[in-house]
DNA sequence: ATTTTGCACAACCAAATGGTTGTATTTATA
DNA sequence: TATAAATACAACCATTTGGTTGTGCAAAAT
């Protein structure tokens, strides 16, 4: 198997998300991430690396304290890909309404 | 670990986004989805099981033949989160303006 | 100076993932 | 009717995933 490391996988996990959501609201340093998540600080590391990874968080080092901060900005991709493949599903229509046109007049059986 | 099955963990996968674009151009049945993929048949099969479950696609049997049918509107659910996020970040540089702006007067040591 | 805090690194684990092959079954077709 | 096509189902496999605990170390706080 392959690591995948894009911003499908970054958003895939329900933790990684609500990580995102937490980090939304502003920087955070991994302390204030692991309150009330449910898991260890540990945990809440491993998903940090897969998401600095993917390009969705940064992390700046502050003194003892490691400061994440979210970067928006690359989920465009995910909205850009969803936004690709509705474009294809009503080109699809587009190209029923042209044929249903055109065989319109040359066929009277054309039932819905 | 739980078998997670959402729109995110659909999308998560190259080989289910390249279903899925395929699919958004119009039903297939999976043979016509394994051509040029690159994996065998029941690797597509494997997928396509995810993607149903999911709720990203339809399969519905014709003869012997299954068809498979996108349900894009369910990729709604990702764009509504991406969307959510940037609400919460946007409102986050509100709020400094907002600070900036009170302590403006008060304060003439405000540097950039 | 000692203790606490915040973090990094490593090992471990069960379950999920993303494939494969192999076999059987049903449905068209020659 | 025999054969080919399309699929279903199961077993198998290596790797990844999403956690855990345990240890050690540097930076702050007392």
């Amino acid at each position: 198997m392959i690591e995948r490391r894009d911003v499908f996988q970054a958003i895939a996990d329900p933790t990684r998300r609500m990580i995102i959501q937490k980090l939304s609201r502003g920087p955070l340093n991994i302390g204030q991430i692991v309150e009330d998540s449910g898991i260890t600080r540990q945990g809440i590391a491993k998903h940090l690396k897969v998401l600095n990874e993917c390009g969705v968080i940064s992390l700046t080092q502050k003194g003892r304290e490691q400061f994440c901060e979210a970067r928006l900005d690359q989920l465009d991709e995910v909205v850009d890909w969803v936004n690709a493949s509705r474009r294809l599903w009503n080109q699809r229509f587009e190209k029923l309404d042209k044929f249903l046109a055109e065989t319109k007049n040359n066929n009277n059986e054309t039932s819905r």
